[in-house]
DNA sequence: GTGAAAGCGCTAACAC
DNA sequence: GTGTTAGCGCTTTCAC
């Protein structure tokens, strides 16, 4: 008769599965926790009946009274730019790899993508919820301060970005302005004298990239390069491109794209516009997403290691969560030339 | 002299602020959560104290309290083929506008990737964690039994994938079986008589494609459809594509590609082997991602309407949330017709 | 090796 | 309109 009951009874907690078990909560959560003192056949005939009945504990409370929610949060601040960098292929894939490795070391990923100019408060409020053991901010956007002022107060936090000397938050990210540098030598070997920067400067990150050319671009007597200000979602982005080049195109023979997406599109522009590439016009990107390999002709460009990226950002981030005090993680950027230079 | 204590305290719960206030936990509950009956002067108080100290309340404990989390979990299967499918830009395109549609209704979003093959109890894993309140599942992967099994017992699921007569869970979706048609039509009408599918067709969604592709083949009394299977990852996928072309290449004048990253990365081999587009060979894609308008030359597709989908997807789990039984949503395709048919 | 009991921080009756 | 109280489901001393 006590079968009866058994078979027909729902576990809503680790009291009913007590229950059911005969032996006490405290036992249950030991065993389910595998903890260390249980009894092996105790620990056997509540995993057992655990599995019967399809339950588990729930980790709302376990985090509750344990201090820590085994999630990670994750935030995409969109810029002024906000809407489309949605699918900015770069963070998407560094997204794919995190939730990868934040798996893999047992932790739950909880993402949020947030507008900064709607709700000034995006980072004290998502690091307030107690429903996160720690944050990663994927790129600085226009935020740099006021991650800046979080980071003082609270430990666990890694940001994907540009590394600025003397800054107070951790980061992880690839060496920009070297990959700036290496972009202009390689379209200056080619033969360019008179270059262009295709990209937004406001962001940190392309700031940098932009520098690193310039710098080589000085060093090597030629002009200024001229910045090309475009959008990041790619309606808006080809529209600005072709304004730029009907306008530019014909003061430059040479063209560093901030990112792969702005490359590709780009490189349908001119070829809308019957201008060469590379005979009349060298162009290089960054990034090194799968579009570069696939453009006709293919892209030179600079790789970031996204693949590192992700796992140093993780890295970094256990271990502050262990209480370390971990300094910022720089990545070499890489030179692949392809055919557009 | 209280002026010097409050100044110094930090405020860790609801309590703390209440005592602050002078006021009880429970008011301090009601006025944060902004409920009907308190006082204004009392809830300006009680807000502008929180504000001072950086205070917000505790969302596990209240999701514990109200057996209510705010929180949907997102899900994506990796098949067999697991591994990068991480960067499936469709996946990843439509994850980036769940994540807008989640907010904008107040959620959070939890997300998970999963090898089934690894884990064969990663819905219900999921589902009884505690942790959310619904659930998105992103692609059927070959895990379509395991869906159904759970759908009878958990209202608040809902699946993008492939619709199938009868099934038991709720799905959004293309008309994955239609859209093969269009793309099958247009391939024939640009004058290919011997076709190719692309890609694997053990992917319930990309077996309806080929099946409409057949459909329209058998009505044209043309010989079978021919499949060529790839994986997924752009790596490998290149590699059995230059395959398959060596060996089949003559004997096709069509090709029917499950996606448009495999179309994509098939232009590039056709081009390496020196087969004309559409000249030679007849080529259509499937989803229309932006790289669809970025080969050369531009690929004719299919569309999938990929924000729409996401509507679909939060709009059906919340009024399921709501108690609600609803219907799935199959959404229709639309040929886009570009340069390589 | 196991049970009893206190509480993690919050909310929602129920009083008044 | 506000205070009081009893938990939500779990973990973890502290006993034994």
């Amino acid at each position: 008769m006590d079968e009866d009951k058994t078979t027909r009874v729902t576990v809503r907690n680790i009291t009913d599965l007590a229950r059911l078990a005969g032996v006490s909560p405290g036992t249950v959560s030991r065993a389910l926790a595998g903890k260390s003192l249980v009894n092996t056949k105790t620990r056997e005939k509540i995993e057992a009946l655990a599995r019967e009945h399809g339950f588990r504990p729930n980790q709302m409370a376990s985090g509750l009274r344990r201090q820590k929610t085994g999630v990670i949060g994750v935030v995409i601040p969109l810029g002024h730019d906000s809407r489309q960098q949605i699918s900015d292929s770069f963070f998407m894939t560094l997204l794919g790899h995190l939730a990868d490795e934040l798996t893999r070391e047992g932790y739950d990923l909880m993402l949020r993508r947030v507008v900064p100019e709607d709700d000034a408060d995006w980072l004290d409020r998502f690091i307030g919820s107690g429903m996160i053991d720690g944050v990663i901010v994927i790129g600085q956007s226009d935020q740099f301060d006021r991650i800046e002022d979080v980071a003082d107060g609270y430990g666990p936090m890694v940001v994907w970005g540009n590394h600025t000397e003397g800054q107070r938050h951790c980061v992880v990210g690839t060496d920009n302005r070297l990959g700036g540098r290496l972009a202009a030598e390689r379209l200056i070997a080619a033969g360019a004298t008179r270059l262009a920067f295709l990209g937004d400067t406001t962001a940190m990150e392309f700031a940098a990239r932009f520098a690193g050319a310039q710098d080589i671009a000085s060093r090597m007597g030629l002009p200024p390069i001229i910045t090309l200000p475009t959008h990041l979602s790619p309606d808006r982005a080809s529209e600005e491109i072709a304004q730029h080049l009907a306008a530019r195109a014909s003061q430059i023979d040479g063209i560093f794209a901030a990112t792969d997406t702005l490359a590709a599109l780009c490189l349908t522009e001119l070829r809308a516009c019957g201008i060469a590439v590379p005979g009349d016009m060298k162009l290089a990107g960054f990034d090194d997403l799968p579009i570069a390999r696939q453009t006709v002709p293919p892209l030179t460009t600079v790789r970031q290691d996204i693949a590192a990226g992700a796992r140093g950002l993780v890295d970094l981030l256990l271990r502050r969560l262990a209480g370390e005090k971990t300094e910022s993680l720089v990545l070499p950027p890489q030179l692949v030339v392809r055919a557009t230079t």
